[in-house]
DNA sequence: GTGAGTATAATTGTATACAAATATTGGAAT
DNA sequence: ATTCCAATATTTGTATACAATTATACTCAC
């Protein structure tokens, strides 16, 4: 029998409220009461004033003695983010290519296929979605709690930027040939090869996100 | 008149466990219960569970279906913690000396003064407050708020194991020399030399850290 | 019209009541 | 003795009531 796993509605409203600010539906500097959102969305003041937690403690909003105000990623906040990534999703490949297993090779070689299949079929939502797969697949399998927790959060707050960056062929093509390389060296367990080309991955995506964003505002 | 900030019941009850916990007074493996910490505090559910949560947000405590078990941090975890901190701490000390102010420099300096009075005075637990507060004005003075969100839980997390370290008289010497060639660097405007020296300093940081825990289990 | 002060409203902080889910215990059948 | 099932107890999830704080609006004095 399938297993349901009850979510609780805190954790539902807090994806919700994380994703709509990560992908500016509430832009930066929208306030947010607790008793509005008690109206948006029919559920009492506790899992709202959960979720509402949650995000400040991600620094997503910040309290304002008149409600919570909307902050956002800023350019900052991006540059930064792909920085502490370029360093520690390195660290977590090197890990993940010293506790790989045969399972966990598997299950990698099959993102790796899906991309590919999306990339051909030139499905960029589900091309997206094994993107977040791949990085927090390096993620887990570094089995590193604190590098784990350092870093999720960080993927959710790029998923907007990594979806308009795989929007543009040419950036595609190469993301997906950097990931193919990191692959084989996590396979052929060269780890401190697969932390030198995670950085230089991470680091050609941060260059070409922030060019974006420059370009358009 | 002076200003007294309330500070909620459930801040003070995070900050109580989230020390208790970093500390070992709760041993990892141990269940807390809802009910238990109101009878052990004294105060009702509401503001526990929002100190729970904010817990298990930092993977200090894990929910297991009977309670909340104590994680604490495991030695794999400070390694994570000091490489982690050798990258970002580099980073936020560039990003200091770039956006540093006259006010700024001269508050470092005096944190600086404090740091050798207490060593003159072989005064340990202020000596500790003052590495504290000499670490966490370099990641305020960055300005860059992905990096203090980045950096204060660390500094947090690794306060017991700061303190060993600085009952070392040979560590501290070298710890207090090392803060002083960073200052020198930041007060000279040269940002790459003071991330530079800021990485050494933590990494000398981790591997004595390391070298202590396992000597002492 | 402006400012101080007060009343009012809005908002959050905390406690508690109740519901639902989960674990534990005890006992009966085999 | 072991296993299954039901009854009970424990624990968490959610809603709501109330208190305390803070912001807003209004009035009156000048």
């Amino acid at each position: 029998m399938a297993d349901f796993k009850s979510v609780s509605l805190a954790d539902q409203i807090f994806e919700k409220l994380e994703n709509d600010i990560i992908l500016g539906v509430y832009p930066r500097g929208e306030v947010l009461t607790e008793l509005k959102l008690v109206e948006q969305l029919g559920v009492s003041r506790t899992p709202i004033r959960e979720a509402l937690r949650r995000l400040e403690q991600e620094h997503l909003i910040e309290e304002s003695g008149k409600g919570s105000v909307v902050l956002g990623i800023t350019e900052d906040d991006l540059e930064d983010i792909m920085n502490i990534r370029h360093h520690i999703e390195a660290l977590a490949a090197y890990y993940a290519t010293l506790n790989m297993t045969p399972e966990g090779l598997k299950e990698l070689s099959h993102i790796m296929d899906l991309q590919d299949f999306y990339y051909s079929k030139w499905d960029i939502e589900h091309l997206r979605q094994a993107d977040d797969a791949f990085h927090d697949a390096i993620c887990s399998m570094s089995k590193r709690n604190v590098i784990m927790d350092t870093l999720i959060p960080l993927h959710r707050k790029t998923r907007r930027y990594r979806k308009i960056a795989l929007e543009n062929k040419l950036r595609t093509v190469n993301s997906l040939a950097e990931h193919h390389a990191v692959f084989d060296a996590i396979a052929a367990g060269n780890a401190d090869l697969a932390r030198q080309l995670t950085a230089t991955h991470i680091e050609n995506a941060k260059q070409h996100m922030l060019k974006r964003r420059q370009e358009n505002g």
